[in-house]
DNA sequence: ATGTGACTGTTAGTCCGTC
DNA sequence: AGACGGACTAACAGTCACA
């Protein structure tokens, strides 16, 4: 399992769980929109400074979103 | 605590353990030497690839590297 | 509310060294 | 053995319009 796409799916859960949109967690963690949405199909490879931009608003750790 | 700092860290724990110098256990995860010097050192941002890369030959996982 | 292609400035990542 | 610098290319960060 490529460990992009394992991001992506865990930064969902985890954002549902929220019960945010993209929009709301993109406003909560500062990053643009378009990017949660890309993070999220793991159509990126972010740096680790953007898993912990991430991790933050969901409460939970950056690396608990690469599990 | 920075992120890089604590991968850093962790990086280098894990290499001694194995018993590696940073030129062997750049070998390894096929990265190059002074890359793992700059990674140690927290001097570095790097991407979830890497993190993968680095994660395998110590025989731990991504998230490892990040607690 | 989300997916996607395209774009630009910045930085990740490589490779050459010296101390 | 490892820190650190300079220079270079590939790739990421960040954004937009449109579907």
């Amino acid at each position: 399992m490529d460990i992009c796409k394992r991001l992506g799916e865990n930064v969902r859960r985890y954002r549902k769980e929220k019960g945010w949109s993209q929009e709301a967690f993109a406003h909560e963690a500062d990053i643009h929109r378009t990017y949660i949405s890309d993070i999220e199909r793991g159509a990126r490879n972010p740096t680790i400074t953007i898993i912990e931009k991430l991790a933050r608003p969901l409460g939970v750790t950056a690396s608990q979103l690469l599990e």
